[in-house]
This record gives C-alpha cells, sequence and structure tokens, in this order.
DNA sequence: TCCTTTGCAATGCAACTGCATTGCAAAGGA
DNA sequence: TCCTTTGCAATGCAGTTGCATTGCAAAGGA
C-alpha cells in the first residue's frame, strides 16, 4: 500500500476552502477551480478527492452541521455541572447565532445551504434530524405547560435572529436582547 | 411611437417565469436562456427588457418583497375594522408564512435572495427597510414593558418559522401552534 | 528488483454562461 | 410615401463549468 495520505484531512482542507469561497461569494461560485484555487491544490487534486461536485457539497455540509455540533458542545462545557436551565438554553441558543466573525461566516454558509436544501429535498434529511433532535432537547429544559410548541418556537426564533443578523437586519445587541426577552417570557410563570 | 408594448407587463411576466425557474431549482439555475425557456419567450428579448442580469434579479427581488407587502395587505383586509390586536398580529404573520403551495414557490425564493443578499450587501438594503417597518408596526400592538426586543423576536420566529416550514423541518401545524404559543406568551399578562 | 497501487497534475471537451452585435419587421409620424 | 423608432430574434464570442482521460512519480509489497 503505497503513499499513505490522510484522506478525511485533505477532504476537509479541501471543505474548508469551499466554506471560505462560500462565505464570501455564495454557493454559487463555488466550483471544483475556485475552491481548488482557494484551497492552494490542483483541480485534479479536489477531483481525486471528491468524484462529483455533490459529493463535495454533502460532505461540506456534513463540516456544517459538525462544526455547530461543537460550537453547542462546547458552550455547553464552558458551563459549570448543573446550570439552571435559562442560562443553559440561553448559552446555547447564543452559542448558534453568528455573532462573531467567523461564526458569521460559518453562517452565510448555512443559509446557502439553506436555500440549496430547500430545493433539492434529497439532501435535507440530516439538517431535519437536527431541527428534531434540538427541539426535543430544548423542551425538556422549558417550564410551562406548552413545552413541544415552546421549543419549537424558541428555535426558530433563534434560526430567525441568525438570519437578520446576517442580512444586517438586526444588531448583536437586538438579537440578544430579543432572545432574553423570549426567554422572559418563558420563564416568568 | 411605433409599436406599443406594456413595458411593464413584459418585465414582471419575465420576473414570474425567473421566480418559477429559481422555486424549482434554484437561484443558480437562473440564467437568461433558462428564464427566457420558462417565459415562452427568447433569449434576446429577456435582453430587451433587462440590460443585464443583475438588473433583472433586482426586479425579481422587487417582485418577491411586493408579493409579501401584498399578501400581508389583502390578510389584514379580509379583517374587519378595528380587530383585536392578538387577531391583527396573527393574521399578518400568517399571512407571510409559506403554507400553501404557492406561497411556498415563492417563499424558496424569498430564502435564495435571502443568501444572494447575505452575500451583496448592497442589494439588501430594502429588505432592511421592510424589516424595521414590520418590527414598528408589531411593536405597536403588543402589550408589555418590552415591545422592542418582543416585536423584534416575534418576527424573527416568524423568519425561522417560514425557514423550517421550507425545509420540511415543521408541519404547518406545528408552525401555527407554535405561532399561537407565542401569542399566549405575549398576551398572557 | 520489479510491479502494482495510489496520489496527483495536466489537458481536453462539450455544454453552458452573460453579453455585444447584427439584422429585420412592424408601426406610426412627417 | 418615406423614414425613424422600436420590438425582438439570431448569432457570435470569450470565459467558465463539471467531468473524463491520460500520464507519471512515488511508495511500498512480492
Amino acid at each position: 500500500m503505497p503513499k499513505k495520505v490522510d484522506h478525511q484531512a485533505r477532504r476537509t482542507l479541501i471543505a474548508d476552502a469551499l466554506m471560505r469561497v462560500a462565505a464570501e461569494q455564495g454557493l454559487e461560485a463555488v466550483s471544483l477551480r475556485h475552491v481548488a484555487a482557494a484551497a492552494g491544490v490542483s483541480a485534479g487534486m479536489v477531483q481525486h478527492y471528491f468524484r462529483t461536485k455533490d459529493e463535495m457539497m454533502a460532505f461540506a455540509l456534513a463540516v456544517v452541521r459538525d462544526r455547530n455540533q461543537v460550537r453547542v458542545t462546547e458552550a455547553i462545557g464552558r458551563l459549570g455541572d448543573d446550570p439552571p436551565a435559562r442560562l443553559l438554553l440561553r448559552t446555547m441558543i447564543a452559542a448558534l447565532l453568528p455573532l462573531d466573525e467567523q461564526s458569521r461566516a460559518d453562517g452565510r454558509v448555512a443559509l446557502a445551504f439553506l436555500a440549496y436544501t430547500a430545493v433539492r429535498p434529497a439532501a435535507a434529511g440530516e439538517l431535519r434530524d437536527d431541527t428534531a433532535q434540538m427541539v426535543g432537547f430544548l423542551a425538556g429544559l422549558l417550564p410551562g405547560p406548552d413545552r413541544a410548541a415552546d421549543a419549537a418556537g424558541l428555535l426558530a426564533l433563534m434560526e430567525g435572529l441568525g438570519v437578520y443578523l446576517l442580512g444586517g437586519q438586526y444588531t448583536a445587541e437586538q438579537a440578544l436582547a430579543a432572545l432574553d426577552a423570549q426567554l422572559d417570557l418563558l420563564f416568568a410563570g
């Protein structure tokens, strides 16, 4: 077995380049040659690691999901043991909002993929799972009689805040104020 | 002055075709020839009415905004005079959710434009105005001490519900349940 | 040592892109 | 009647796209 190369590493290297291109110029600017140039490799190498463009896109989508997963996990980890429910909720949701430049870039890519999957339902399955899982988790932390609907609403609020943050409609302060107001409402009883 | 033709009508005809293409295959499938074919006209004619593709995109974006504006106005119009605030809010927001097939198609286009403008900040100005106007209007209808933040949150919730409806994460029933639960919270006091 | 497997670069190709250009028919005004 | 303006179709062009193909160097196992 010749020339051992870390396949996974190469693929993530390329996917990172893809995300840089997509964050700056949108998914429609993502082409084999463009991504290759951004990654500083040859177009042939991209083809070597992804047989088709769709395969590359799917991999990049998985990376986006992964990053969000990591963000949430780390944010929770930074809290001590047994944090109060409200703080835990705020931390998780804030971790998913595009508040700094890095998460804004990721958010732009995620938004592009949302539009992308809205037209290719085949690729949307995993996003659906993520959402359902989050709703379930949030519901477990909420008080009140209407946990399921409240949790679905809270997650939708997060998504909307993210969209408006990316679009420049809301500032970070506005978004966080809206989040806190929402938590005030949910924990009022 | 020869051959009188309704310019505006031709342009909306073409923009409608563009939206059909974008709703089915995404904005990246929108090309002069593709749109022309969908409109049943020649590519030359599209060029005649839109000097550049960007001009055509801008026009289509304006059509999307317009349709939403009309939806809200009509929904409000269907209510009698002086409807209670909560009903008015629910009606307005529900009118903006992609609940039937037509508004789903429009929603897919709108979502594509959100991603599009997130990368081309120049084209996002009007969207920003729309949002600000909506927040102001919603705030005027809400009770409670935190109207601005509550209104921003409510609008974000609407946007997020829209995104999840398009992505198949939420059913229409779930989305409406979340909306009603939110209104329950806001009008609890 | 040979030889197979792998990693990668280069090239080619047909299809497509946005846009400029050209040509022409029809509709009026002069 | 002529002639200018307009609406539109057709063609051409340079650039880009995804992908297939080809060639070759390096790395090990036999």
